[in-house]
DNA sequence: TTGACATATTCCTATATGGACATATATAGT
DNA sequence: ACTATATATGTCCATATAGGAATATGTCAA
């Protein structure tokens, strides 16, 4: 088989970097698909397509006005990736360093206590 | 051009649900390939290769011991997407709720300040 | 209606994929 | 040396991609 479908969910959806960068510039509201345009660089229809893919995973929506369509975010869709991904932040944050250093000591204990294995 | 390889970056090579997997498998410990193999139901070849895009990224790191190959997280290749996504996060948590209320209130005064645009 | 503008779709192509299967490499044990 | 075990690599293939260019669709304005 191929590799799944770029439309398969969010987190295929998300692996190229001009989508992210979509979804980045409409994080403070709605625009146009020619203000994408121009802040990508890209060409039209690459904006449009990569647009398509963002539609269909659920991470922005439209709204017609005029003979522009105005693009909007929807977050919501990227949940799943921030659900999956913050089970890992203890491995680099600074945050849970005390908590590191007790659970350290509780995997030490329990070793100490049942040798089997 | 085509897709960008899977070995590109984190965002892709995580896009493979059983990559993801395997990392999942490996969060409690470094564990040779045949545990892989036999906690995801996949064919040893199949894992070997994932394990290999996941090498290129940096997301796991391997040990030798005798014929063995154990191999272990590293999740600190994952904090981009962490870092990336949690910016969308005040999206759907709770916890910005009340941040929220005040952000909008900031911006109808603003509006109503100044009235030009 | 005609034309300009905004956006979407279609066609083309080079490239990489993941699965299945076969095989290569390396190490341990006898 | 030979055999079994553990893992990696190679081959074949169907499929989907992203970019470029051309074109289609839809809407406003005169």
């Amino acid at each position: 088989m191929a590799r799944a479908p770029t439309t398969t969910d969010a987190f295929n959806a998300v692996a190229e970097p001009r989508r992210r960068a979509i979804l980045d510039a409409l994080a403070d509201g709605e625009r146009p698909v020619n203000d994408l345009v121009e802040l990508l660089g890209l060409a039209q229809p690459q904006v449009s397509k990569h647009l398509r893919v963002l539609r269909q995973v659920g991470a922005v929506e439209v709204r017609d006005k005029g003979r522009q369509r105005l693009y909007r975010l929807n977050g919501r869709a990227l949940k799943p990736i921030h659900d999956w991904v913050s089970g890992y932040e203890r491995l680099w944050s600074d945050r849970f360093d005390q908590l590191d250093v007790v659970l350290e000591d509780l995997k030490a204990k329990e070793q100490g206590d049942e040798g089997d294995q």
